[in-house]
DNA sequence: CCAAACCTATCTAGCGATAGATAAATCACG
DNA sequence: CGTGATTTATCTATCGCTAGATAGGTTTGG
């Protein structure tokens, strides 16, 4: 059934957004449904499998998230607003930190498939923003800033995790977008 | 002897800085010694002590190479450059991110007292830098702006990890040191 | 000074729990 | 009936952790 398959899905996520991929098992995953470990490898042949299709569905969400919440910003900082709240409420919604920051922390003990698909994400992230700044600034100039914008959201999701403050995103949002230096 | 001691922290650090705390296990510690895993809980009666141990002895190190960096700065510049400093020495010394972005990221899955001691080395290194930044800014605004600096140097770490360019790090701090909004 | 007592560092052996994974049987339903 | 979904039953490997033993060094008391 789809419903199981997308139950997987969110069980999936949210444990390892929680507490790490390692930490995400077959058996818990199948007690949190109600059903049998031997149903999940039903679903992901192996643990890599679950883990590429998490990375997947997150990866999805995340710019379609994105695109939504920027087609009505034409400007640099508009646009750069949406993409810090996409962050925000990532956190907020479920007080959990972005999949990719969990993962890429972990990523070199991580199979190299999954490590790609990471590498992808934060990739695609840093080439949105740099899309997003203002021509003005050189292409370079633009990765670097880019870099520098979901660096910052990055870790302080992270710290505002693990501080249990969600204000601290916010500042550091709020930090970046008003600062001179930002567009 | 503490040579063993010494040894299993090395080891203990390096494995939990590349790969997570889960992903660090008493056998294979002792393997890589070349003892047996019950000699490991020998020192470390519970897998939380090791961690402690470790999480202390790297936030020892950390403040005191800090210390060691700044003594010679007198500038609120200077000394952010040398606060810099330590972290890029961290990465690109054994090609791996600070402890506490890899235990902070996994924080939600370890004991509380593991989480309580990453939550001090976060506070103390926002500290740190708040206590550097210029008197001309309100105490508030000296905790926003480091908590924002050491989002972006540990949020830096880990993308540079995850991509496998150090040079991601160097051009944050750069960013960081070199922006007008940073004094 | 020497022997008994104790400590350090390590080992062998194994416990119960859990990991990911698989084959074969069963169920549910269109 | 047959296909897709799920279970039963099991495997091998590893996890953290502990009990009990031992060889070698150190301390201490008669």
């Amino acid at each position: 059934m789809a419903d199981t398959l997308n139950n997987l899905l969110d069980h999936a996520e949210a444990g390892m957004r929680e507490r790490g991929y390692h930490a995400v098992s077959f058996r818990d995953l199948a007690d949190e449904l109600g059903i049998k470990s031997a149903s999940v490898h039903y679903y992901f042949r192996k643990k890599e499998d679950l883990g590429i299709a998490v990375i997947e569905r997150y990866s999805n969400t995340f710019f379609q998230q994105l695109e939504e919440d920027s087609k009505d910003a034409p400007t640099s900082a508009q646009k750069l607003a949406a993409f810090c709240n996409v962050y925000k409420h990532a956190l907020e919604e479920n007080n959990r930190i972005c999949l990719c920051a969990m993962l890429g922390a972990e990523s070199h003990g991580l199979t190299s498939e999954l490590a790609s698909r990471l590498q992808q994400f934060f990739n695609d992230n840093i080439n949105w923003v740099a899309s997003a700044l203002p021509d003005t600034l050189s292409a370079q100039e633009r990765i670097d800033k880019a870099t520098q914008i979901v660096a910052t959201l990055q870790g302080a999701m992270v710290i505002a995790n693990t501080l249990g403050d969600t204000q601290i995103l916010t500042t550091a949002a709020d930090q970046l977008l008003h600062s001179e230096g930002a567009l």
